[in-house]
DNA sequence: TGTACATCAGTGAACGCGCGTTCACTGATGTAC
DNA sequence: TGTACATCAGTGAACGCGCGTTCACTGATGTAC
């Protein structure tokens, strides 16, 4: 049945929502298009109304945020943001972390768009860390910034990999501390 | 038909290793069985005589390293090491890589067997980074050897995601510069 | 050392299954009058 | 404002396909004598 178009807007973003948390905790390949609608409350024919195809829907669900957590993001600084982000908590709630730690060596693999995406992202995410690193000058602040980030995305990935808790949180703790944003 | 024991062995090695720089190339739902055999010069039926199933292949695949290669490494520095690991060769050749930086994403929700596999190699590289590290005690060289591993880690997988070449180079550049193994 | 035959690694067809995508249909929406 | 009907978002069955795994068969190996 045809639905208004308001509630067609409202679909849209649930799918949205739904696939940018499921991708995230499993990966591309282990969410099928009918889980994303399920989880959306829909049925899995619909989807092609929405999305071209399932690699559109991964493009934009990896760059997709709620709205509401959007902009609690822009409020923090950048020690708090890596603080967060190496904590358990992020370490344990992959569906709404951060998409580079989640899904990273699916998106190397991804097509040229959703890569594209994602290096807007990370253009973004260097360019803020630069702003609040140590350094004399803008280039040294910037690499500053990149070794931090990459350090942030490494940890986190090493820490969801091991099966310890205790170097899990070694792994975290000890990139927390080599973090020196301001 | 029959094949001599020395043939069953190097089947298996070969199996092994075109499983490894497979899976660390398109990711364990990339690869499918008859793809791994294909690729040892074999037909698909006959997997089942060398692995209990993909996991268990998985789970090999990961740690294996071919036995040339092995030497070399534990011949090389950590420093050395690190240069290797953060040098555009590494970002653009997957299959003979890390399998950390290579499906460090998917390891997360791998089987209990293949993170255990796994936790075990990144115990023995923070062990011997820890070696390598600037610090006056333990502790504080064991703190910057996880830090400069997980820099390692999302170095690569950052410069791979990365669209730009240009900003991947800068990635691993930045990294290399901000890590101080002796 | 030579022969007969039991063993078993590899082959390739087949299995059930879930996937991404398509499509005819349905019925509420929203527009034209 | 009220009515008639064209539109079209959502439904659910169906499509072809590739997957992991199984299995009956084959024929070289390697052992028993």
């Amino acid at each position: 049945m045809k639905v208004s178009r308001e509630q067609v807007q409202q679909h849209r973003e649930r799918i949205l929502a739904a696939a940018s948390q499921l991708f995230r905790e499993r990966g591309f390949d282990g969410v099928s298009v009918a889980d994303v609608m399920k989880a959306a409350g829909l049925t899995h024919g619909g989807f092609y109304g929405h999305f071209d195809s399932k690699d559109a829907l991964i493009r934009e669900a990896l760059v997709y945020e709620s709205p509401g957590r959007r902009r609690r993001t822009d409020a923090e600084s950048a020690a708090e943001y890596a603080d967060a982000y190496l904590s358990t908590h992020h370490r344990d709630n992959r569906g709404t972390g951060c998409p580079i730690a989640g899904v990273g060596s699916e998106a190397v693999r991804a097509s040229a768009d959703v890569r594209a995406a994602l290096t807007k992202t990370i253009r973004r995410q260097i360019d803020r860390f630069s702003a609040a690193s140590p350094g004399t000058t803008a280039a040294s602040r910037r690499r500053a910034a990149i070794a931090a980030y990459s350090a942030m995305v490494g940890a986190v990935v090493l820490a969801r990999i091991v099966d310890d808790e205790e170097l899990s949180e070694e792994v975290l703790g000890a990139t927390r501390k080599s973090i020196e944003f301001k």
